[in-house]
DNA sequence: CTTAATGCAAAAGCTTTGCAGCCGC
DNA sequence: GCGGCTGCAAAGCTTTTGCATTAAG
């Protein structure tokens, strides 16, 4: 099965680069049909699945909230503020041990890991 | 607001203790009408609700899948199946490093972190 | 008695999917 | 022209919620 170049693909791909915050589906969906209308929601779902398989972009699974797509490849991890649910890069080195968690029964293929906190704004406000 | 004693709220949180795997709301709704018919899906997801926020048992927030709950509670890691879904305790220490994470503007209030990898089961079958 | 909690069913929130038509190659 | 991709809408999955009724204290 041969995958094609559609404008929806490049603009759903552009999208997340340009928008530099943690957008979920559904923001860039908004974002896109401010230009192109016609674009579908399921387009957009499927293409960000496809673009995160090939390792184009990021999926950030987040816990109970939709998942957010991030334009960033290297390994980093991630805050949601419980109070107004915006996602912040976390500005801190990897965690070595999390590399090499090792299980006598499970093979470990990765991990999930994401803070809780309250961001600046939230406090301040 | 004074709670009360129901014999749907304990049974709810007695069916978490007893079922020791990691069952999720609808395990624990499946389990609980084998032998109480007439207790409602939405009445397990409320007391599981409010155990959880008493502290009495443990949510756990799962990417992309159904919460589960846990009757242990002191800190410990989990990992999923990729292959069968199925949830376990990981075998290993806390991760001091986790626990002291700071921020420049957040206020970090805790974490969430899930291991994935294939069970012992579903390498071998 | 008072009112918190239940049962039921409907709805909400996020995501996936079936299908007919469209368009990249 | 072939068949992968799209738009649309319907459905799926998990969880929450509104409301009349039941039952705990």
């Amino acid at each position: 099965m041969k995958t094609r170049n559609t404008i929806q693909k490049n603009l759903i791909k552009n999208t997340v680069l340009n928008l530099k915050n943690h957008p979920s589906a559904e923001e860039i969906y908004s974002e896109i049909i401010k230009t192109n209308p016609s674009v579908s929601k399921g387009t957009v779902y499927r293409n960000l699945g496809i673009l995160a398989d090939n390792g184009e972009i990021l999926r950030i699974e987040m816990p109970n909230s939709p998942d957010r797509f991030d334009f960033r490849l290297e390994k980093h991890y991630h805050i949601q503020c419980d109070n107004c649910g915006k996602v912040f890069d976390l500005d801190v080195p990897c965690i070595e041990e999390l590399e090499h968690i090792k299980d006598k029964e499970f093979l470990v293929t990765g991990y999930q890991l994401v803070f809780k906190g309250i961001c600046k704004e939230c406090k301040e406000g």
